[in-house]
DNA sequence: TGTATACACGTTGTATACGAAATCAGGGGG
DNA sequence: CCCCCTGATTTCGTATACAACGTGTATACA
């Protein structure tokens, strides 16, 4: 793989990781000597970033980072429901063969991954196939952008830390399953449902993230809790 | 403003225009001569444009005008109204006073062009920025792509050669009045309603012109018709 | 005559150097 | 004391030169 792919697979994953935050912003001088590149390539790479929307560059300012603010996360949760089930009703329809197999690939090693991060970040490229295997550039575009924030939310959900959220990813794990047999039987209806559930449990798990248990407040609770 | 943003704008034109045909590559030498641009700051304009999906790149092949083929064409016809009745509901929740001042004013460009040229671009813009007063990012990148099609496929629309097809022209302007209206009113239902109306309207016009009216095949047919 | 291989050409990709714009710090004026 | 102006520094933007890759063509051999 050539330099510059590395690179952009890098910025790529550090991003999606909050390796590096929302809002920071990218200084290229640095960043090309850290990944061995001359500025030119580097640029171009934070160009192609920005255009699939993991960054957003302003003139004479340089790149950031894409925000994570209120008012996105609230547009976020509002229409993932509708891309998610569209994408997976088309791929249902449209899927070939070999783009089958590549999903299976992929949750294969998802369902056998343990690492955080790489759960994250399977979890990640199989939704993206998904919406490769969909044809539909135009939803895809949608999709893409979803899966950047959504994978950025998730980094929490894929470091359980209770056995009640251990379960959780097991259960999606066997909802991916679902959907890649309602994709080889051709059934959109199938294929739309369980998505609808895969994404109420994502849902269920990401608010659990913005807002947590409370901490116990009197000493006595705190006890129990140990 | 500068040359690097006039190329931009140019070439982005002429894609919408068809003046560039689908399936083009652009030639980074002879173009970056004809616009005054040396290689580097070209190869950023077309970078840019394969992003927002004028463009389809290829390693060390260049760039390529992205193809209008039969299955994307199934696939535009299949999403539009989905994504455009999506966004025109967001746009009538969420769109701000000045942004609906600035789709006045386009609006009324519009409604005073006559060059088809000039109303398929205005159009463009007119429907472009609903999807920014919509303020959702993630749809918004799929109105865009769905846009660039839609343009380049009315841009027989807009050209009219018979009376019913002038018709069609005010239609879809009084429709696009009534739109302000919906969004000034926040009546998501009423926005959603006349945007698929809006789209019903042009989904005939770019019927007629996949599958035009025959030739007649008579040579009488052919007098009657001078 | 068909096919394979090597070479030359054209185009794309990368590096470096220079110029321009924006930001920040310090000093002077209001 | 605050504001603004100015200059120095940093960062971004552009041009040019060079290297690498892919493609097309010509030639030689089967």
């Amino acid at each position: 793989m050539s330099p510059k792919e590395d690179c952009y697979e890098a910025l790529r994953s550090r991003i999606l990781s909050l390796d590096i935050a929302p809002g920071a912003d990218m200084d290229e001088a640095s960043l090309s000597e850290a990944y061995g590149l001359s500025r030119t390539p580097l640029r171009e790479v934070l160009q192609r970033l920005a255009g699939e929307g993991f960054l957003t560059l302003a003139a004479n300012r340089g790149a950031k980072v894409s925000s994570m603010d209120l008012l996105r996360m609230r547009t976020f949760f509002q229409t993932a429901p509708l891309v998610y089930a569209s994408i997976a009703r088309m791929t249902a329809e449209n899927a070939s063969r070999p783009e089958i197999e590549t999903l299976k690939q992929t949750q294969l090693a998802f369902s056998k991954a343990r690492d955080g991060g790489e759960l994250a970040l399977l979890n990640h490229q199989f939704h993206a196939q998904i919406g490769a295997a969909a044809r539909n550039p135009y939803l895809e575009a949608a999709l893409g952008r979803m899966l950047i924030d959504h994978t950025r939310l998730s980094q929490t959900f894929y470091r359980p830390t209770t056995s009640p959220e251990a379960d959780r990813i097991r259960e999606a794990s066997t909802q991916h399953d679902e959907m890649i047999a309602a994709f080889e039987a051709r059934d959109g209806a199938a294929a739309t449902d369980v998505t609808l559930r895969h994404w109420d449990l994502s849902r269920d798990s990401l608010e659990r993230f913005v807002r947590p248990d409370p901490l116990p407040h009197d000493l006595e609770e705190l006890r129990d809790a140990v």
